[in-house]
DNA sequence: AAGGGTGCGGGAACCGCTTACCCTTAGGCG
DNA sequence: CGCCTAAGGGTAAGCGGTTCCCGCACCCTT
């Protein structure tokens, strides 16, 4: 432990006060420093391998350059993806970002608002769906307003929390055009791998679907609709299941990607032969699964993109107003739902 | 802005001392405080909404409990499974991460080391190969050992760095693992798609497999190694290639899984079927691809162990010595390589 | 009963930086 | 040629904690 050289070793070494050695580092507003003197400086500091303490600099200024990323799980491809689009965007603007998963556990979000509170971060953003609980939705908009009326700046990712500025995810008319493409593709005994009961993101890409396939005169069955895990092994789990049910059904829509992947895969287990024997659609277009085969029919979101509009959000207006931007999803047809003969 | 609530109000409200709010909220070793008087305390703290200021904290005690962790692309799968066993783990142990991408710039991993020094980063994490470039890691190896003069931890994740401990994937025997089962399944004219030139990795993975190939008496020809990128996209422009140099090949080793993915599926588009036509094997066993279908032949990593222990070996011993952990891959033959009839 | 611990509050000195404020110097202007 | 102002350097006051050290009770020994 050698280095612990301080912004006062740079003055000394170079001749120069602290303010001056300051100034002359970060250029401070409205307040120059002779060429001279500040070479005299920059040299100095990249002598001693001077490193300002960043600690020290948010203490002193009152405010970090840290934004805070809240997820359920990186390793999801979903969330990856997001991820990858708030630290491009963060490292353009110079910020740092500070990354907690919740690892599905509820009531994380909050503890974690809670240290990103402590941390100073400038904003935070939270991605990711939430359960219909009032209770933690309570706790959790309390811990942000908390947060905001401490000076910090919120953004939400997919699902909109009331009070807070939102990149919202249009899950319900995505799903519902979803139930247009296939039933104009002659799909007409549908089911739906519902997801967890109360799951709110999942709720609305199954109230979209079902919705929209009872309005074209083609109704779900209820026997048609399973609940499972958000997960690759739910959907796996849910398409056995349904398999089980022996109903016969034309078309399964899993209310995400990776649940259609594991759906494919207990369909191919159970010997049934995917855009052929049945047909399968998703919603999200993970990226690292457009390469499944048959390719899958999704609901394209431009998840890579959300993580700078949210930043942007949540650093524009420290406006009281919260704001809210849809996002649509896209469908993207591919070869698992071929065209009903 | 109105809550800056600071320890002097809560020891105010508390009527004691700012030292004994101190020690009554953190419970500073080998100092108590009377339980009556923590109560009080902690209820002034929790009436007022106090958030202790890390920042603060940080400085007064003279380390965070910030580690850092430096991957190329957080949306790679590859990457996103380190960072969900390090998150884990840093959770764990009441650490907070702090997440950099360097989206495959070279120089950039040198610039978050020292970001990260700035914040005082109790340990530093760089996942991910490097490219055999002696002027860049001389760089990266200056600043890392920078940091750690100034009290900071360093692990490694993959790929070793000369003077720093390490979490090293075996990359050439598990390279030579699969040459020998894609031998002793009967294959005999492979084909490597290679990665980019000068990364380490990459080359790695080829020589062990190439190298293996050649000793069992089934040399590799330079026909039949392609340069491509560490992408989905470099995979499949290799295999697009490889097809066109129309030389016959039995089996394509993909030195990662995403390749592997986007070679496939240049197989298929060239009307070839993997799995019968065409064998194909990857590299990283990624489990988001576990169901691809026909099942993809690999080489199987616990990534997401790896976060767990680096961060156990870059806080374990600042001991001088560097040490080198070696993780070894399985190889997991599935469909996409039948034995050769 | 006196001396020595021990437990526990409190005062105050930092931690490393930014910045308000003061002061000197030099140049512009009438 | 003197006065006013702008430029730029320095001094010191925080920012919000932690912790060293001092001092006061109170209890235990012998």
């Amino acid at each position: 432990m050698a280095g612990p050289v301080t912004l006062s070793d740079v003055a000394r070494e170079a001749g120069v006060s602290l303010a001056t050695a300051s100034r002359a580092i970060n250029g401070s507003a409205n307040r120059t420093v002779r060429p001279e003197l500040r070479e005299r400086v920059l040299a100095a500091a990249a002598r001693l391998h001077y490193s300002p303490d960043a600690n020290a600099q948010a203490m002193a200024r009152g405010r970090t350059s840290t934004i805070g990323l809240i997820v359920h799980d990186i390793a999801d491809p979903y969330f990856s993806s997001i991820a990858a689009g708030v630290t491009a965007a963060a490292d353009e603007l110079g910020l740092v970002v500070t990354l907690a998963t919740t690892q599905h556990q509820r009531g994380r979000e909050q503890q974690f608002v809670e240290i990103l509170q402590s941390q100073r971060a400038r904003a935070i953003l939270i991605a990711g769906g939430r359960y219909d609980d009032p209770e933690g939705t309570a706790a959790l908009t309390e811990s942000l307003a908390g947060y905001v009326a401490s000076g910090g700046s919120v953004a939400l990712i997919g699902q909109a929390l009331e009070g807070f500025s939102t990149i919202a995810i249009n899950n319900r008319s995505g799903a519902a055009a979803l139930a247009r493409s296939m039933h104009g593709l002659g799909y007409r005994r549908a089911a739906v791998l519902a997801g967890p009961e109360g799951h709110i993101t999942a709720r609305d890409r199954r109230e979209g679907f079902v919705q929209t396939l009872a309005d074209l005169g083609t109704p779900v069955p209820d026997a048609h609709i399973v609940d499972c895990a958000f997960t690759r092994d739910g959907g796996y789990e849910g398409m056995r299941e349904l398999l089980g049910r022996d109903t016969d059904v034309d078309l399964v829509f899993a209310v995400n990607d990776v649940m259609a992947v594991g759906a494919m895969a207990a369909a191919r287990d159970a010997g049934r032969e995917v855009g052929v024997d049945l047909a399968v659609a998703g919603f999200d277009d993970i990226v690292t699964l457009r390469d499944v085969s048959p390719g899958l029919t999704t609901v394209r979101l431009p998840l890579d993109e959300l993580g700078a509009k949210a930043i942007e959000l949540a650093l524009a207006g420290p406006g009281p107003e919260a704001t809210v931007v849809d996002v649509d999803g896209e469908v993207v047809v591919r070869a698992s739902t071929p065209p009903r003969a």
